[in-house]
DNA sequence: AGGTTGTTTCGAGATCTGTCAAGGTAGAGA
DNA sequence: TCTCTACCTTGACAGATCTCGAAACAACCT
């Protein structure tokens, strides 16, 4: 299915992985970055994605039912992460599968790795 | 200046850090969370976020000439990463500086952990 | 064919991004 | 002290984007 997505984020093209506390992240990485971030960025699908990366894979069948949220509306929403490059999905008979993409997950994490050399002083030194 | 910011994240109320690979999100702490990744879903606010992140404490008007756009624009998005709790501020004699918050970033980096334990099964084997 | 499951299309209302104009705050100099 | 200037934020606004549901569509099974 997502093989036809075209939008769909290239990771290959998101420079790889050094924490944006360690280095300013330059334009061009944040715009192909950004949407990721976005995609988490809505109570609804934040709760979608830890619903698929908790387990292996799920159903969207198990997914609409724990939203007081259309079909429709559910089915947006999953488009939105599959499109950022979070998760992946395929048709097996009748039902719709969704799983995370290690790789996309891992990255986002790694940006936000922080190591307190460049914390702020402690105040009370400053 | 940010003490008189009423609307900014409440960090204690963040069900703290358990990574959203290892059990599904609840609705509260989606609510909570979610506008911290919506902040950095810009890719200005992802790349002032950098800036903030990776020095101790930057001045505003170190910030503004790295982008092509207004002062006041710039301070939106500066507003916003405030209101999200990701960064705080305070004005020293004419210049206002900004410095992240480490807890808050911490907290973020920790929720998006990932175990291999419930990642896919390698196609190959399913 | 008929029923179930998901996605897409389309439209209304809300939210976001950016600019200009105006306001507040602090330092420098007369 | 009074004014001038620099720095940054706030308010008001237009245009773009987002969220959501109703209806239509597509894929699959029996």
């Amino acid at each position: 299915m997502s093989k036809q997505d075209l939008a769909v984020v290239d990771l290959r093209a998101v420079a790889c992985c050094t924490p944006i506390a360690v280095r300013p992240m330059d334009a061009e990485q944040a715009v192909l970055v950004a949407p990721m971030f976005k995609a988490l960025g809505d109570p609804v699908r934040l709760r979608l994605m830890s619903m698929i990366a908790s387990v292996p894979e799920i159903c969207v069948c198990d997914l609409t039912p724990a939203f007081d949220l259309s079909g429709p509306t559910i089915s947006h929403h999953l488009k939105v992460l599959r499109e950022a490059g979070l998760v992946d999905s395929d048709r097996r008979g009748t039902w719709v599968w969704y799983r995370v993409r290690p790789e996309a997950f891992q990255q986002l994490g790694a940006l936000l790795e922080f190591s307190p050399a460049n914390a702020p002083a402690d105040p009370a030194t400053r």
